[in-house]
DNA sequence: TGAACATATGATAATATATTCATATGAACA
DNA sequence: TGTTCATATGAATATATTATCATATGTTCA
């Protein structure tokens, strides 16, 4: 049966574009945007990463969750703690693009 | 007089950072990211990209100010219409990375 | 084993955001 | 000049998203 009148704009489907969205809605909130601008630096643990952006542990544990549904971060515990990385080479060449954008 | 505790990540102030989100949060919304994506084709009209896009007329223009405002397209009238195109290189890129993240 | 610690989670309330509808603006041309 | 066409805008509603609070889960180590 054919697709029920699914438009492609250049070879994407409607469901791409909304993917599309969806990833970048992760690099849409201030809170996720710096909890991936602080682990630029290497691994770092969830109390680390509140200090660092001085947020509560719950907003942050929130927010890792969904950037790791997305695929962005990845996790790995570490004695009592939970040790978060960046999971994707392209999340610092799409913050380093948004960043030229902005400088310019 | 010294800026209220305002603290650095890597060398970006909060504000940088609230700069960035807010950039990546117009690559976030499905209309606004189909807007860009049909002018990947080049300059278009609203009426045109309306019916790209299969959104309503205000719809679009209400984005359209938005990507304007973030300096992501220009616009200049063209006899009775109004054209819009992609007004920064970053934005290929950008949606580039994104497309090469969600295909892996 | 159980107390202490680190993180995760569910529900709720607060806030932000997008679409729609009605209408305004402004250029073109008869 | 006034009508028509294309686009923009304001207000209101609908929807999505986030932070917070309270508490649950799972590990470590005495």
């Amino acid at each position: 049966m054919p697709k029920k009148d699914e438009y492609k704009l250049r070879g994407m489907t409607e469901d791409d574009l909304l993917g599309l969205a969806d990833l970048f809605k992760m690099f849409a909130d201030s809170t996720r945007i710096k909890i991936l601008y602080d682990l630029f630096d290497g691994e770092k643990n969830v109390s680390e990463i509140c200090e660092d952006i001085e947020m509560n542990q719950s907003a942050v544990s929130h927010q890792l969750k969904a950037l790791k549904t997305a695929k962005l971060v990845r996790s790995r515990r570490e004695g009592k703690s939970i040790v978060y990385a960046l999971d994707d080479d392209h999340v610092k060449t799409i913050i380093a693009m948004g960043k030229e954008h902005i400088e310019e």
